[in-house]
RNA sequence: GCAUCCGUAGCUCAGCUGGAUAGAGUGCUGCCCUCCGAAGGCAGAGGUCACAGGUUCGAAUCCUGUCGGGUGCACCA
């Protein structure tokens, strides 16, 4: 259901029939041909780079294949001109009837318009937040948090099969200090008054968890030494702070499938099994690494290890899979972890990390492509800071000031649908400006507004129509005389609205969610645009005198607001009926 | 020092799996409110795509190097 890559098909075809009459030499690989709009409207409506892409293994003149093309394409009922331009494109225009056809057929598939089978069934796993068991999320982790999620919904539409996971960092001694410093609010809830020292986790959103620990084990801890409560307190804090985090992802709108403990691993021997198996690859040995380059650390040593051989595959320096005294490094754990992902049968792996673990990507990698035997990808993607404005000033984050603002803050002020959308409007390696005065704004300043906006203006238009005594259902408006969408700047709106499913493509091939956030921003406009231009030229309003005539017209509008509800879904945004 | 990302209009950024005269918002200039919603619309000016080489019929896009900026760099996670 795509119109380009329809017409892709019948150049194919073309390209086929002049091989068989023995224009073209046989045996030319056509994967290189592509069907796209060009940049330029003066250029026709679709471009084709048949004939360049052609000329050198047919050992032609691009611009003769790109003539004969044109003679055989123009054979179509749909192709209305076919002009040899420039080096050699085919610039192809259609007859109106092929791009009206589009609007009753998007009418008919709704929301499965631009939906397709790219990921063929494949599995993909995408990994994204994993924010440490310690505390609220924060707005770094939102902007990861949103990018999984909508980049999971993007993969859903186009064919994967999608497992949303969060891989839970609890089996560090981050969470012995959260157990430290929830015991210390645990105390506080007996009356006495806590010691937060240096390094602990100071937050105010411990003190219930300290008062849930003296609901549950009275004052049976309180002289007990931290070898005696520990495990206890580290475990029921770090559910305490997972039910947390989960609550922050609801109101976010972010569903997870599977929660993987880190913790988990150990002692199961899976993260021996994930060593040996490297070893058996020749990946493992002792040694000992050079003193960093640059500035040494005070206390540097040499120090025997057990390494991992990530040199081989791009990474500066090997890895230590084991401290000196013989326990884990956080690395190894995670070995097993991608290890288990692999054995799970995934085809592809997605994390979606903070741009401080920029570098753990060659390692990782590395670990991967050695498990799978190449068989499975990763594709690790770093999201970037976030900066706060507000009046114009940044907003300073200190966690240890205590100043770093929640997710929830976050929430609480703009609303859910308005920090996704913002999220989008970068692409994730870009840092991102979260303007607080601009987010509220109502002006076409801020996407969000605009978008939504555009849809609102849909529904509207609908309900006026309806007031009207118009049949605005679905299928009546799909049964239009399509034809009298006439106007160029009403093709031009479905050439709009053609492009989606090239759009979702592009997006899901390059795990991109952002380029939905900024397609709808276009349409948008160009719907705007539409509306406005009937305030010169009333035969491009909406509403007109005979009936037929604004039945089409409204089956446009609604087969615009159809792809922005599409995309708004895949950005995990609440489409608005009806702004205020 | 090494790795990695970024460098595109005055500002904030798209475009980067190579295609034609490089786009959007904002700002600036000039027009436009009797209208299905002007919380706008139309038009214009504004660019050595950081720089230098290379590959190619063709480079903002790919490769190499240089210069700026962000981030990360032993037994923390």
């Amino acid at each position: 259901m795509n119109l380009f890559s329809d017409i892709r098909a019948l150049v194919v075809t073309a390209l086929d029939r002049l091989t068989a009459k023995g224009v073209l030499p046989a045996g030319l690989d056509l994967a290189a041909v592509a069907v796209e709009p060009p940049r330029d409207a003066g250029h026709g409506e679709m471009a084709t780079n048949a004939a360049m892409v052609l000329a050198k293994p047919a050992g032609m003149a691009p611009r003769a294949i790109a003539e004969a093309l044109a003679t055989e394409l123009l054979a179509d009922p749909r192709i209305a001109a076919a002009e040899v331009a420039g080096p050699g494109f085919l610039n192809l225009s259609l007859r109106p009837a092929a791009w009206q056809g589009l609007v009753a057929r998007i009418l008919m598939l709704k929301g499965d318009y631009g939906r397709s089978e790219l990921g063929a069934g494949r599995k993909v796993n995408v990994e994204f937040v994993s924010a440490n068991p310690t505390g609220p999320m924060h707005v770094a982790h939102a902007r990861g948090a949103v990018v999984g999620d909508a980049l999971a919904r993007l993969l859903a539409f186009s064919g994967w099969q999608v497992t949303r996971e969060y891989y839970i960092n609890d089996g560090g001694g981050q969470v012995d200090v959260l157990a430290r410093s929830a015991f210390e609010r645990y105390r506080e809830a007996h009356g006495l008054s806590p010691e937060i020292a240096e390094g602990l986790y100071p937050g105010d959103y411990l003190i219930p968890v300290g008062t849930a620990l003296k609901a549950k084990y009275g004052d049976s801890l309180l002289d007990q030494p931290e070898s005696v409560w520990l495990a206890d307190v580290r475990g029921f804090a770090t559910e305490m702070m997972m039910e947390m985090i989960r609550g922050d992802l609801a109101a976010l709108g972010v569903r997870m499938d599977v929660f993987s403990s880190e913790k988990a691993l150990y002692g199961t021997g899976q993260i021996e099994a994930a060593i040996e198996a490297l070893r058996g690859l020749g990946l493992i040995y002792t040694g000992t690494l050079e003193p960093p380059k640059g500035k040494t650390p005070e206390d540097w040593e040499p120090r025997e290890q057990t390494l991992f051989r990530s040199t081989l595959f791009g990474d500066d320096q090997d890895r230590p899979v084991q401290k000196s005294d013989g326990s884990w490094t956080y690395f190894a754990p995670d070995i097993a972890y991608h290890y288990n992902k692999v054995m799970r049968g995934f085809d592809e792996l997605i994390n979606i990390f903070g741009a401080d673990h920029s570098g753990y990507v060659k390692r990782l990698k590395a670990v991967v492509s050695a498990l799978s035997e190449n068989r499975v990808t990763l594709d690790i993607k770093l999201i970037q800071l976030v900066k706060l404005l507000k009046g114009g000033e940044i907003v300073k984050m200190s966690k240890r000031a205590g100043t770093f603002v929640t997710l929830r803050d976050l929430i609480d002020e703009v609303g859910p649908d308005v920090v996704r959308f913002v999220m989008l409007t970068r692409k994730n390696d870009v840092t991102l400006d979260f303007d607080f005065d601009k987010v509220t704004e109502q002006s076409k300043d801020n996407p969000v507004f605009y978008v939504q906006y555009a849809n609102a203006r849909v529904n509207s238009i609908l309900r006026k129509a309806r007031e009207a005594g118009l049949d605005v259902t679905d299928t009546t408006l799909a049964a239009a005389h399509l034809g009298h969408l006439a106007h160029a700047a009403e093709l031009e709106m479905i050439r709009k609205l053609a492009e989606w499913p090239r759009l979702v493509e592009t997006a899901a091939k390059g795990n991109e969610p952002h380029r939905v956030a900024f397609y709808l921003f276009e349409l948008a406009s160009d719907f705007h645009g539409l509306w406005n231009r009937g305030n010169d030229d009333a035969s491009l309003r909406f509403l007109q005198e005979d009936a037929a005539i604004s039945t089409a017209k409204i089956a446009l509008v609604r087969a615009a607001g159809v792809v922005i509800s599409a995309g708004l879904g895949i950005l995990g945004v609440t489409p608005v009926e009806e702004m205020r």
